[in-house]
RNA sequence: CGGGGUGUGGCGCAGCUUGGUAGCGCGCUUCGUUCGGGACGAAGAGGCCGUGAGUUCGAAUCUCGCCACCCCGACCA
């Protein structure tokens, strides 16, 4: 195999196209700095859309956006015990600066808990300053072993919540809205992918938390993928940093604190979830390009009508750019249009024109048909919720399909090599966990038999999701 | 760290067994014909074959060392 300089997922489980469409990672140009990822433009439009409708949920949600420092002293990860044991192997420790060697080395963060919560410590006084409710947008390092393009680069972007507030219960009731209303509203909403909302078992537990709710999503190819987490921190980091407020009763209190986290794996769950041999296959609510205009020859007046189209098109709501790359081959251009997702292709030549019609040619749904110009504005604003609805119930029947119910341990292993496994907790527990990781199988989450989420590891009735994971 | 591999134009690879001074596809440049589903023809540009030493008249090819990278596992948003 020849020296590779890009981060190549296999073909089974991640296509190739992503590479010409959405990223590449650098690998062989990037001197001692391996698996940080480089995402071209289209890509970054697509994230940038992804940021813009997250941010607007978490305000709604009443966190408020701040910035903290990349850099963080060394002594404020081992404040938290738990929280340094779980990132130490992963750090980028910077040693000199300013042409010396540093009297304590800083780390650059791999997550924001420490800072901020030495912040939190000066900004919390009295529980009138409760809840705060902070966000973070910005890039973070973890020094994985092994990186993998989107799912787990050694730099990667997210946001990052953090939340403090006066008892354990609305911190509880807090990190749950977000898990919630926020995470997989937008990930039903904006990414048409359905989510299992559950609990983390011990083992699986952000370092440092008492609790931690994900969001877990089926891939194409059957394994799991975390799409997002939302953690109670207990009293743990509030205690480290000394986040305290005096209450309406004058007595000096600890807050109970939160964070949760979504990032630029995303993507890669997008990728992974939506796309099919023809490439990616974009949510329309998602895409930035929902339909495009594309002039197959020009001639009697196409151009004209097409731009007409356009200003149409926006005018009823619908992201619509004009291809008129005429001296590019007609085949070329549909096939871009393609690998990028976008959902709708609105096809215009003399020919149609005679007519006074459209070709419409559907990404998500397929298939082409000829429109009434008079009707094509409605007909794309139609086919645009269509597609979304049929992307969302695709992936849906797909988990369901490849979900399955068992009761002993080696049919979970059995029923985790194509798909999901739900298995009593109760018959699983922590030996079974264990059995199962000797074959890279894990518990995803554990969740009730209505789909909520269970108060505690070992509620009665609890059902772990176990599956292969990314 | 354990187990497998691989290093050859920008990208993907062949050539290595049986040494003779580097080739194919894609991409790129120019011209022409095309352009309602990844066009075709012609002419070009681009590589001291990861690295060091050795064997040899001669090394991408054989020998030894070194380095780098990839895949599987442990770690993980």
């Amino acid at each position: 195999m020849a020296k590779q300089s890009v981060l190549t997922p296999q073909a089974t489980d991640f296509p190739r196209w992503y590479q010409d469409v959405v990223a590449k990672a650098e690998m062989a140009d990037n001197g001692p700095v391996r698996g940080t990822m480089v995402i071209r433009p289209y890509g970054y439009s697509i994230w940038e859309r992804m940021q813009a409708d997250m941010d607007r949920r978490i305000k709604a949600a009443g966190a408020k956006n701040a910035y903290f420092p990349l850099f963080i002293p060394e002594s404020y990860l081992t404040r938290e015990a738990e929280h340094v044991e779980g990132f130490s192997p992963e750090l980028a420790v910077v040693t000199h600066a300013g042409g010396k060697k540093l009297d304590e080395p800083v780390v650059v963060r791999p997550t924001s808990e420490t800072v901020i919560g030495e912040f939190m410590a000066k900004w919390v006084n009295s529980y009138r300053d409760l809840p705060l409710l902070l966000n973070q947008w910005a890039n973070v390092v973890r020094w994985e072993l092994r990186p993998r393009i989107f799912l787990r680069t050694s730099e990667f972007l997210w946001q990052e919540g953090h939340t403090a507030h006066a008892t354990r219960q609305d911190a509880a009731a807090y990190a749950a809205k977000i898990h919630r209303e926020v995470y997989e509203d937008f990930m039903v909403d904006l990414l048409a992918m359905p989510v299992i909302r559950g609990r983390k078992t011990k083992k699986e537990r952000f370092a440092g938390a008492t609790n931690t709710l994900a969001l877990e999503a089926m891939m194409r190819d059957g394994k799991a993928l975390q799409m997002g987490t939302s953690h109670e921190l207990g009293q743990n980091f509030a205690n480290a940093f000394n986040i305290r407020y005096l209450s309406d009763t004058g007595q000096q209190e600890t807050c109970w604190t939160t964070s949760w986290g979504t990032s630029t794996r995303m993507i890669g769950g997008l990728i992974m979830s939506h796309g099919d041999d023809a490439g990616l296959r974009l949510p329309p609510k998602l895409a930035p390009i929902q339909a495009l205009v594309m002039i197959v020859k020009d001639g009697d007046g196409v151009t004209e009508v097409a731009t007409q189209i356009v200003a149409d098109l926006i005018a009823a709501g619908v992201r619509a750019e004009l291809d008129d790359r005429t001296d590019t081959s007609f085949g070329r251009r549909a096939v871009d249009a393609e690998i990028k997702g976008i959902p709708v292709r609105i096809e215009l030549g003399p020919r149609d024109l005679a007519e006074n019609k459209v070709t419409v040619a559907r990404r998500i749904a397929g298939g082409k048909q000829p429109v009434e110009v008079s009707a094509l504005s409605t007909h794309v604003v139609d086919a645009l919720a269509t597609d979304h609805q049929l992307l969302f119930d695709e992936l849906l029947q797909r988990r369901e399909q490849n979900t399955h119910d068992v009761s002993t341990v080696d049919e979970a292993a059995e029923a985790a090599a194509t798909g999901f496994a739900r298995i009593p907790w109760s018959t699983l527990g922590l030996d079974g966990e264990r059995k199962l990781a000797e074959s890279a199988i894990s518990v995803r989450c554990l969740v009730r038999p209505d789909g909520e989420i269970p108060e505690s590891d070992d509620e009665d009735g609890a059902i772990a999701i176990v599956a292969r994971a990314y």
